[in-house]
DNA sequence: TCTGGGGTCCTCACGCCT
DNA sequence: TCTGAGGCGTGAGGACCC
């Protein structure tokens, strides 16, 4: 594995290496060498990305960022500025769409490449893995991983071998020495749940797995994730670099600062997640026809509840009405509550949707004025207009300030400045 | 130790319709 | 007219991924 053609070999994997904390180290040099945690850092706040030295120290993405400080106490925090690793995000991937149309963005990190019609111009696949690798450094300051192989699979296993900062290329005759002596949690889709139910039958590694004949993976982990990983444990994996998979639902979450019993502050959140998603909805050009909430107790056990709607929409209004009616059937009283989430699903193209007669002139109205806001929000920042009761928001983390107008029944043009900040906006709820 | 936020996919149960 | 099977949509929940 490692040097030479690379014959049957077109996909690649490429994964920025720490990406969130190798940003903030290249923002801020005087980082660069020490361990660096990007995170929440409130008392619920987790890590999200951390550098390599804060990974010897046993930290890693997901770890309360309470017990990584504890393993790491010089660690540097840092909040995260989501908004910059887009930035470079859209530069890497720009990149990448420069050797290839067939990329497949995974997240904002990482990417599936099929070179196959690249070859020509730019080399084989691993010398276009290497010239990533250089680009990536040269134009962003970052490091970068690539796993070359046949398939998405064994590439993306081959890029988190890789790492940091390398390049693995695993040839079709390799596959089998490649992946057999992986431990079974290594394979795509089994996670700790999984991994435990194959531990049970005596299966550690994934050749172990591979000589199990399938229907008794099915019975253990069911019929479709059987077969799925029976085939994996074979190398066989004929899915395609697909460069754009339309969105399925997009929605908001958040949980409080410390648990909340009181409805009227549930509600507010409520509005707000939906407020939010309606923003996002717009902005993509979707309507939603399923709404769902989400909502996590004290004790962290979960329940979701969801509702078709009669008319797909986009507005912030109808989506909180009906993430409102379904909290409120519930019956919760005063039950602790960590996290509420609204999501809007099914979605479809806002274009291709039918127009509905029905639509009165109150949800028109309704709608022009949350467009008007998105508008105001492009040009003056996130939350320069919102409904009237978000203007009064306390005790929750994000919450406003003291130092904004709220104008009483305001429309999206009636503008005033507050003090210092941009002009704030208060729109009434229905 | 005490678990974020944004997603996708799968399974199962249930009601409705043919 | 009744009944059962099967398809389909919907809703809930779990597992997994980054």
């Amino acid at each position: 594995m490692g040097s030479g053609r690379v014959a049957g070999c077109t996909i690649l994997h490429v994964d920025m290496d720490a990406f969130f904390a190798s940003v903030e180290v290249r923002r801020r040099p005087d980082l660069a060498g020490t361990p660096v945690i990007v995170g929440g850092a409130g008392n619920r706040g987790v890590v999200t990305s951390a550098t390599y030295e804060a990974r010897r120290y046993g930290v890693h993405a997901a770890m309360p960022t309470a017990r990584a400080l504890r393993l790491c106490p010089t660690a540097t925090v840092l909040p995260g500025d989501m908004a910059l690793y887009s930035e470079v995000s859209r530069s890497v991937m720009a990149l990448f769409r420069s050797i290839t149309p067939l990329v497949e963005p995974l997240s904002l990190d990482e990417a599936f490449l099929d070179v196959s019609g690249a070859g020509r111009r730019l080399g084989d696949a691993a010398e276009i893995g290497e010239y990533i690798r250089a680009r990536v450094f040269d134009e962003q300051g970052i490091t970068c991983s690539v796993g070359v192989a046949g398939t998405k699979f064994v590439a993306k296993l081959a890029s988190t071998r890789a790492k940091p900062d390398g390049m693995l290329v695993v040839r079709p005759p390799e596959v089998m020495d490649f992946l057999h002596p992986l431990p079974v949690g290594a394979l795509w889709g089994v996670g700790p749940k999984t991994e435990e139910q194959l531990l049970r039958l005596g299966l550690r590694t994934v050749g172990d797995l591979a000589h199990v004949p399938a229907r008794t993976l099915q019975r253990a982990v069911g019929a479709t994730s059987g077969s799925h990983l029976h085939e994996l444990s074979w190398g066989r994996d004929p899915r395609r670099v697909v460069p754009h998979e339309p969105e399925k639902s997009t929605g908001h979450e958040e949980t409080f600062g410390t648990d909340v019993d009181d409805p009227v502050v549930i509600h507010r959140e409520l509005l707000l997640l939906a407020e939010r998603t309606a923003g996002r909805l717009r902005a993509g050009g979707w309507l939603a026809r399923t709404v769902s909430i989400k909502v996590r107790f004290a004790d962290f056990a979960t329940i979701t509840r969801s509702r078709t709607l009669d008319v797909p929409t986009d507005v912030g209004q109808e989506l909180y009405d009906t993430a409102r009616a379904l909290y409120d059937a519930l019956g919760l009283e005063r039950a602790r509550i960590r996290l509420v989430g609204v999501r809007a699903e099914r979605l479809i193209d806002a274009g291709s949707a039918p127009q509905q007669l029905e639509l009165g002139a109150r949800e028109r109205g309704r709608r022009e004025a949350e467009l008007a806001a998105d508008r105001a929000a492009r040009r003056f920042g996130a939350g320069a207009v919102r409904p009237a009761t978000l203007l009064h928001r306390s005790g929750r983390p994000g919450g406003q300030g003291g130092q904004e107008w709220s104008g009483q029944g305001a429309s999206a043009g009636q503008r005033a400045r507050n003090r210092s900040g941009p002009p704030v906006v208060a729109y009434p709820e229905e």
